[in-house]
RNA sequence: GGAGAGGUGGCGGAGUGGUCGAUCGCGCCGGUCUCGAAAACCGGAAUACCUGCAAAGGUAUCGUGGGUUCGAAUCCCACCCUCUCCGCCA
């Protein structure tokens, strides 16, 4: 959510930051609507404090025995009953009507945020690991023989398209990779790891910013719940309507969870393996910041994601997302594109963000300074860290051999019983 | 799923139609006292929005949303959540 003040304070900064995102100019739009629900709630609260001047009154009268008083005060406020419902009907109305604006614009850019379109104008910031030289064709991971308990012929039986089914040694490699994630956020980045509901009320995906925008982006159930199409939806909105206290902050979390999402608006795309799925796993890191130390925390959530990487020795970029590409709720985003030499291109396996207020006023989490202190937004980030199965496709396409085994990370073998390597039959050895 | 109880300020806990935004206790902040502290005593302190340069005033908020009423923390309805017992269950 904008920061109403904002738009007044500079309402030309205001437009120049929609027009950044491809939005179109609405500032005068949106302070015509802010005036006319001011002058509204003026209005009705002029119109309540004298039905509550007469009320008091009427009950005094009624003290003293004064009927006729009373009898005066109540007719007078039974008069301008309809006036002040429709009073307060028109200020709700107008709040409600600058609410529903405000809450489908995206956030601000920061200044550094590279211009353009879309993807194209995305701006690489650096480069960590050599992409091996192959003596052979690299297969995509869907190929490669050691994958072959990918079963998406059962998984369509069962759930249809864009499902998946991981059977024996590819499925425990998955867990390995989870596994690894969380333990190596907890013991060396120090993140407190959470354990989630993946079924949220709406107003949780409200908060994060999902809704009401991006409703068809998730899956809703028959109880009116949703399915989380990320963690960050659950991590961020644990201090939802909470002001913390002085000291809490930062607060670093991290969970591994089922994530869902409808691909609506994707068919067709990346329809082959795993890569998009409706279903899939992500380690995810949320941090709650103060403001002033957001842009520091995205950097240090940036290593996080990075280091694991790393330690996967999978080589990759980090991506300065465009004006174009930059997500809904984000000020700034740092994707890391992992090297998949199967597609021989790099594809994004984690997205870093860091949204300031913009979430927090949505949810309306706060911080204090100090223990009497006024309460302040605080700011939110959310990163990848990273997606599960897109680290296994990683894994899979940098680890083939030409012997349609693949060759596993040896960060990993703790978490595989010993094993270093995924058969060409798609056992572990 | 059935039956019952309940949700009040940071916490505990009063308050069943009228100066109640809310008694009181604890905790918190400031002060007096003290070499300093404790104790005691005095004082202060919610959040959002609207008007206003400000001082200040107004409106709303006692789980949420409606309703009844001149007037609702208090009465009615729906929903959410918590607890107890029963049933079912990983």
């Amino acid at each position: 959510m904008q920061d109403l003040k904002a738009l007044r304070d500079d309402p030309e900064a205001f437009d120049r930051a929609l027009l950044r995102r491809g939005a179109s100019a609405q500032s005068s739009e949106l302070l015509a609507l802010d005036s006319g629900r001011r002058t509204a709630i003026a209005a009705a609260e002029t119109a309540l404090a004298e039905r509550n001047a007469a009320s008091k009154a009427a009950g005094a009268a009624k003290g003293k025995g004064d009927e006729a008083e009373f009898t005066r005060l109540r007719d007078l406020v039974n008069a301008k009953k309809d006036e002040i419902a429709a009073l307060e009907a028109a200020a709700r109305d107008a709040e409600a009507r600058l609410k529903a604006r405000l809450e489908t614009l995206p956030n601000t850019l920061l200044d550094s945020v590279p211009d353009g379109p879309d993807e194209t104008a995305n701006r690489e910031a650096r480069r960590w690991g050599a992409p091996r030289a192959f003596d052979f064709k690299p297969l995509e991971h869907f190929e490669i023989p050691a994958a072959r308990g990918l079963d998406f012929e059962a998984a369509g039986r069962l759930s249809g398209a864009r499902f998946t089914i991981l059977r024996g040694g590819i499925a425990r490699v998955q867990r390995a990779l989870g596994q690894f994630m969380l333990d190596t956020h907890l013991n060396e980045h120090g993140l407190q790891e959470i354990w989630s509901p993946v079924l949220v009320k709406p107003e949780t995906l409200y908060g994060t910013g999902q809704l009401p925008k991006f409703a068809e982006d998730s899956f809703e159930t028959t109880t009116g719940h949703w399915l989380v199409p990320t963690a960050e939806v659950t991590l961020t909105n644990l201090v939802a309507g909470q002001i913390l206290e002085p000291g809490v902050l930062p607060l670093r979390f991290c969970a591994l969870t089922q994530c869902f999402r409808s691909e609506a608006g994707s068919a067709g795309r990346d329809v082959r393996g795993i890569l998009r799925q409706h279903q899939f796993e992500k380690v995810e890191m949320v941090s709650v910041t103060t403001p002033e130390d957001s842009l520091a925390e995205q950097a240090r959530m940036t290593d996080c994601a990075e280091n694991i990487l790393k330690k996967l020795e999978l080589p990759y970029r980090v991506m300065e997302l465009s004006a174009g590409d930059t997500g809904f709720g984000a000020q700034r985003t740092y994707d890391l594109e992992v090297w998949l030499p199967g597609q021989d291109m790099f594809r994004e396996i984690s997205s870093v963000s860091v949204c300031g207020a913009f979430q927090a006023r949505r949810m309306n989490a706060r911080f204090r300074r100090e223990v009497e202190g006024r309460p302040e937004f605080v700011h939110t980030l959310n990163g990848s860290g990273l997606a599960v199965g897109r680290t296994l496709i990683a894994v899979l396409e940098n680890g083939q051999q030409a012997d349609g085994s693949v060759k596993l990370p040896a960060t990993l073998s703790p978490y595989l019983g010993g094993a270093t390597l995924l058969t060409a039959e798609g056992t572990l050895g």
